[in-house]
DNA sequence: ACGGTCGATGTCAGTTGCTGTCATCAATGT
DNA sequence: ACATTGATGACAGCAACTGACATCGACCGT
């Protein structure tokens, strides 16, 4: 498919990991960067908008698959079943990439640049969800909500699936968190 | 109680505020905002963080605003109840400032960083309710969730509140998402 | 085989956000 | 008066990011 590509882009994902696991986000430079995956740090800006978007490649395809799985439930789905349906299968992905994803969640949550990061990746994730229900019929309030919702039983699933000292699989803890978010918001 | 404070901050703020406002974020150097307000650069580092910051001023007492509202919610209320019950009361506040929060979102809105900014302010807002909800005896990922629904229940409505063809309050409105919200959580 | 095109990379200079350090200066307390 | 203290200025410097142009190797048509 792609003529050139010799890996330059992966090369530099796997520098920045390995010096952000050793010394840390804020003590690493771009040009170490650059440095170890034997390129230059104008080249790393041309693959990465800038320093932080390097740890969230596998951002948009994994939203991809997200709004797929939304487009493609089936009618009789409710909304937010059809929505947690589609995190448990990116859950299940997830599972299998196990350590890698706690890894570089830990070098996430080491650093406030970072989770601004990450948190306006769910926040788009949000909006697309809310997107692909709106495709199937939803009104846009009850979309929105849903988008939002989804995303907030993802971000207390991953968070206790991250913790070490839990064993359960993610797909489970999200739907155990989309029962919780059921069970606190009918309490009046 | 402080002994200088000549109004150097609150200077840097007006003078951001408007510099923003005309030539937008981006297009608006530490060093212009400083000059405007007479100060040097170096003094706007030493009242803000950093340049976004000079947006979010208001933020913290918000959120004590509003935890002190959940702690002083009658024990009767259930947690979600406790929580919006604070959203109401602090959109009430926000609804008097209704054009100084409406441009304030607008700067907001037409840049990305300022979007980073503002979602982690309302994460550490989530936070910081599930945290006064624990201290009233709520679960740990029940409270979590309930943060979080109850930040998917202001987004939503402080987006429809600022879109100008929108007449409604913003008390009104975020009750009026609480319900779309249980609506859609009770699905199925 | 050859010259030309094109995409990936290098080089370099420049702007801007942000920080550390030290000096200054006015108000305060004794 | 004098020392203290808190706010500010002056300066130097680093690192993130950008624009402009040069280079170089793979490919393509002749």
């Amino acid at each position: 498919m792609v003529r050139w590509e010799s890996g330059s882009q992966g090369r530099l994902e796997q520098a920045a990991l390995a010096l952000f696991g050793e010394r840390g986000f804020e003590n690493t430079t771009v040009a170490e960067i650059a440095d170890r995956a034997g390129l230059t740090e104008r080249t790393f800006f041309r693959y990465f908008a800038d320093k932080r978007e390097v740890l969230f490649l596998g951002a948009s395809s994994l939203q991809e698959l997200l709004v797929a799985a939304v487009a493609s439930a089936p009618d009789s789905a409710s909304p937010i079943e059809a929505v947690v349906a589609a995190l448990e299968a990116a859950g299940a992905i997830l599972q299998e990439r196990r350590e890698g994803a706690r890894q570089r969640q830990s070098v996430i949550a080491a650093n406030t640049e970072l989770r601004e990061r990450e948190l306006i990746k769910l926040a788009t994730l949000a909006a697309a969800l809310a997107a692909a229900l709106r495709q199937r019929g939803v009104a846009g309030p009850a979309a929105s909500l849903t988008g939002e919702a989804a995303i907030a039983v993802f971000k207390v699933a991953f968070e206790r699936w991250v913790d070490e000292s839990n064993e359960q699989e993610l797909p489970q803890l999200i739907r155990d968190s989309l029962d919780e978010l059921k069970a606190v918001t009918a309490g009046r």
